[in-house]
DNA sequence: CATAAAACATGACTTTTATCATGTTTCTAT
DNA sequence: ATAGAAACATGATAAAAGTCATGTTTTATG
């Protein structure tokens, strides 16, 4: 996400930076709060999430080692409108909001990459309302597929195995749809080949399937 | 969107405007191509949607007098990710890219402006994903009259009429469901006492109850 | 290591929504 | 003014997906 982000403009801000978070569950942000800082990455998988009025949770992002979260809400000084918790045991960085404002104010190279990051954001939420609206739930499960493929991907020879173990039920929140359909799917991809699965370590055998099945509409 | 934009910065961006575009129907630009410069609406309508491999279109946003569009694809570099069209007869100014970048260069404050109408959209866009994945078609289409309210609304006694006037086809792009379902559930809105209308002149009656029908969840 | 809890799985059924067919009304252009 | 097209409308049906019930497996914890 901002893997584009200058290093020395990285290394001021580590200075300021402490390790906050570990445990699996363990809450970074709350949806309507006020953001006190940004969060980094530095080792495993947190989801970013909405909840709605009814309690249920529709997963907007998934983030990895060297990602930041939380500056939209800093830049546009704003509440958090989305809460963020870890999946697996993580280290997370907490860089102080006057420490990230004073690079924004004086690092313009920053800024631009910055500006960068929230416009690749917006183009790919945009996607993903297109892809609500219009694809079907098998449709939008191989969309997430292939997308957790080439983030968190290790290749092997004739499949590619997920390096994050997410649970039916998150995956459900991904692809906005129920627990037992993604179950079902899951089920209906290892039949046919496309995938394999133990548990919640999923390889990918036919991304190509997959790949089919959101372009072709027969 | 923009409309925080210090009325400065834009005098001096309507210098070197054009108005470019008049005509119903008329294309502003064309997801996937190299953005030129930007458009400020000047007068009427205009919808930015997007369109899948099968041809079906996504209405994204709604964009009115005032408005800019296009300004994502020039502070990302990147080629437009959805098309422009306008829905009515329209007055649209183009501001060459040259201008643009040349004021975002030099003006910090106007720079800002942009970073918060980016992190705007994007806090909007995640509400829709949202939305798309975890309502239903009755709930999305309360969720856009009120959209439709707050935007376009002409306040009355006891009524309020949407000065925008929509087919039920680009409504069912921007709800993200067939045509006919649209007519059918605008049709048992007008049946309950919630709505009006008259062909495309749609009046909302009972606000609170598209609310309701919204956080309810019965 | 035993036991409770959570996650996974599957079937039956219902609801929602899309699709197709067809008819009517309303625009639009000649 | 009128033909043709586009938009609106409605019913019948099918497909997609959600919900509920229940059972099994896995995982976590005292």
């Amino acid at each position: 996400m901002l893997n584009e982000v200058p290093s020395d403009a990285l290394c001021k801000l580590s200075q300021s930076k402490k390790t906050i978070a570990h445990n699996k569950g363990q809450i970074l942000f709350l949806e309507g709060t006020q953001p006190m800082g940004l969060f980094c990455i530095s080792n495993g998988h947190v989801k970013v999430y909405k909840t709605d009025e009814s309690g249920k949770e529709q997963i907007v992002k998934l983030a990895k080692e060297g990602d930041f979260l939380g500056y939209r809400a800093l830049l546009s000084e704003d509440t958090y409108n989305s809460s963020a918790a870890i999946l697996d045991n993580a280290e997370v960085c907490f860089i102080p909001k006057s420490s990230f404002t004073e690079l924004v104010a004086k690092d313009t190279d920053f800024q631009n990459k910055l500006m960068k990051a929230v416009c690749k954001d917006l183009g790919v939420m945009e996607q993903k309302m297109a892809d609500m609206a219009n694809k079907n739930v098998r449709q939008r499960l191989a969309t997430t597929l292939l997308m957790l493929k080439s983030s968190y991907g290790i290749e092997g020879e004739g499949y590619t195995d997920l390096e994050i173990a997410l649970s039916r039920e998150d995956i459900a929140k991904i692809v906005g749809t129920a627990t037992e359909s993604i179950i079902r799917l899951l089920s209906d991809l290892k039949k046919e080949g496309t995938i394999a699965f133990k548990g919640k370590k999923i390889s990918i055998l036919k991304p190509e399937s997959l790949a089919k099945e959101i372009d072709l509409f027969a």
